[in-house]
Formats: C-alpha cells, sequence, structure tokens
DNA sequence: AATAATAACAGGAATTATTACTATTATATT
DNA sequence: AATATAATAGTAATAATTCCTGTTATTATT
C-alpha cells in the first residue's frame, strides 16, 4: 500500500497550482526549490504512481506528449504551433463519440483525446 | 530542391504497402531487406521530409508518436492497450469540430487529432 | 516510545528514441 | 564530361525516461 511522502505532497501541489502543462523536468525544477536534493526519479515515479490513482493525467495529443497536469475532469488541448503554448478547450466534450466508436470498432473503449494544433490569437499579430 | 533517391522511394514504398502503423526503426529494419547498409538516420530524415510534403503522416494520439504511416487522409486510430496494435478508425470524422474550437479559442486551428484507446476484440476473449 | 518491515528515496548508470556531424556518394544541370 | 550540391552512411551526441542499489522514512506492531 502506499505511504505518505513529501516529496509526492509536493509533486501533487506543484501540478495542482499551476494553469500550464509542464514537463517532468520542469516539475522537477520546481519542487527544487523546496526539496533541494529531491531526485528526478522520484519526480516520474510518482508522476506515474499519481497517474494511476487518477490524481495526475498526462497529455498525449499532438506532440504533447511527457506533459502533466493536475486537472482530472475530461478536457482537450490546443497547442500554438509558434509560442509552444498549450491551452485548455473546456467548451466542447464529445459525449457520445466513444460508444459510437465501440459500436464501430467492437472495441471495449476506455479512453479518448482531442487535440487542436494552431496559431493562438497573441502569435497572430 | 529535392532530388530523387532510392533510399526515399523505398521507404515510402514500405509505408504505403503496410496497412500497420509502423515505427521508425521498423521501417528502417524493412527497407534494410532491400538497402542492406541503409542508416537509421536516413530513414528519420525522409520520415520528417515526407511529412513536410504530406505524404507521410506520424500519429499523435494516445501514447502513438513516433509511428508513422503513409495514408494521408483524414482519419482517427485506435490502440488496444492488451495487444499493441493500433488500427485506422475511418467512419467517424469530426467535421466541423474545428471551426467551432476556433470560435471558442480565437486559434488559428491548422489541424486536429482524436484518439481512442481500449481493448480490441480478440483480446476481449 | 522502541522495533521491525518495507515503501520510497537519492544518486547515478543504463536504455531508448531521435538528432547532429562529417566525409563520401549520387543526382541533376550545364 | 564537369560541376554543384542534395543526400547518404556511419558514428557521435543529446534528451527523455527507466532501472539499479544502498540508504532513509513511514507505518504498523509491540
Amino acid at each position: 500500500m502506499h505511504r505518505h511522502s513529501r516529496q509526492r505532497k509536493v509533486i501533487l501541489d506543484v501540478l495542482k497550482r499551476t494553469k500550464t502543462h509542464p514537463s517532468a523536468d520542469w516539475v522537477y525544477r520546481e519542487v527544487k526549490k523546496e526539496i533541494p536534493n529531491i531526485s528526478l526519479g522520484t519526480v516520474y515515479r510518482n508522476l506515474k504512481l499519481l497517474q494511476s490513482i487518477g490524481e495526475v493525467t498526462e497529455i498525449s495529443c499532438e506532440g504533447n506528449e511527457g506533459r502533466f497536469e493536475g486537472n482530472s475532469h475530461l478536457h482537450y488541448h490546443i497547442t500554438c504551433q509558434k509560442c509552444g503554448q498549450i491551452k485548455d478547450v473546456d467548451d466542447i466534450i464529445l459525449y457520445d463519440i466513444e460508444g459510437k466508436v465501440a459500436r464501430a470498432t467492437g472495441f471495449k473503449i476506455t479512453n479518448h483525446c482531442v487535440g487542436f494544433a494552431g496559431i493562438c490569437p497573441a502569435c497572430l499579430e
């Protein structure tokens, strides 16, 4: 069973706090401010563990692999191809698509992701 | 401007031929059968070049980064979490979603991807 | 509160995927 | 055929992630 550790708590706090979609390395550098000798392996291990209990999600669309977030309600992402920022797309959720695809493919669907790429308003100037 | 090369031609042929969604390394091993001393760097360089001219697509959803395909018409993918196979989902296309997201976010959308994860019929036994 | 069992850790080595470098080769143009 | 240079092979370098090992910290039990 899981024990508590300061490292895990701080990692999760950092992720819950930020509105960005950081990399493991960014989380590492951020946690380092509070726990200077934390190791990168610990960050990876805990990101994985926190994912397994649904506290953390890894983004998996449009080249955003290796980016994490503490916001685990279903939503999609959009990435600016110029400045690289990732934003949440909260307005649109495809509620019925998993059922449709299940019927079309025979798969039992457990998950879906949707990602968009484009140019953000600021970069369009 | 681009010159022709046997290597590039064979790489593209391999991708057009297969119905799977192979990794760069699989393509490398496959092309090696015809051009035994081809280098892996050549495969990567050409996969990138072929992408840039729209002949090849890299899958970018649901942990399928680094998988390529020679089928460049818009379609989505589904991955079996047990056996790892990737299949095309041709039946469903979200024609209007890019416009919706453009209006909701202010981004100019250039691309979107949709990916599903689940268990395939064979693995459900 | 002390003890014991082991989850979790730090630090570093190993692995994997991808990119960069360099001297050589092949293609297209003249 | 001669020339310019895109593309290559082979190798080194980089980056992201995982694995390994001896030590530390947490929890349950006495």
